[in-house]
DNA sequence: GCCAACGTTGGC
DNA sequence: GCCAACGTTGGC
């Protein structure tokens, strides 16, 4: 039984295209620093759950569709000085950050802007339309998964 | 354990 | 660039 989940980036940080250009179109979803987003990443994620991906900032919208292909680990980036992620207080021992593999499946070719998924009836109460909502992991329900896929699918 | 101060996110 | 919402930190 699979899990549904969105993940939010910031295009300039890290865009869709930058994660179709990526080695086997996969990468380490790395520098989550918010521990709801850990605990969802650690224990909640497996291998095979879809997941909504999400540019933020400049033309908000669902821009893809991608797979979670890994069992969660220990971020590296929390140990690396150089990384703006760095997490001295994180023991090696007992690492703070976690994070899983995330491989694209699709690139929608009409996005689903934010304007319009507000629109939708549908996705009523949906966690990224919620006001205030800034969690970059979120949860997605199967209804509003199989919506937003509808959507796509009937080229909204 | 409370809460003010601060930093960050993200829509607009 | 503004600002509302939220999370974290730290003094008490």
């Amino acid at each position: 039984m699979p899990r549904y989940w969105l993940l939010k980036t910031e295009p300039g940080c890290f865009s869709i295209q930058d994660l179709a250009n990526a080695p086997n179109q996969t990468t380490p979803w790395d520098g989550v620093r918010n521990y709801q987003a850990r605990n969802f990443m650690r224990d909640a994620m497996r291998p095979g759950d879809p997941v909504l991906f999400y540019h933020s900032i400049t033309n908000p919208g669902i821009v893809g569709l991608a797979e979670i292909v890994s069992e969660a680990r220990p971020d590296p980036t929390q140990w690396d000085p150089e990384n703006r992620h760095f997490d001295p207080a994180s023991p090696a021992e007992a690492p703070r950050w976690y994070l899983v593999d995330v491989k694209l499946q699709e690139i929608f070719a009409r996005p689903l802007s934010l304007p319009f998924l507000r629109s939708r009836p549908e996705l009523k109460g949906m966690e990224l339309l919620k006001r205030g909502s800034r969690l970059s992991v979120q949860p997605v329900d199967k209804e509003h998964f199989e919506a937003v896929m509808a959507l796509i699918r009937q080229g909204a």
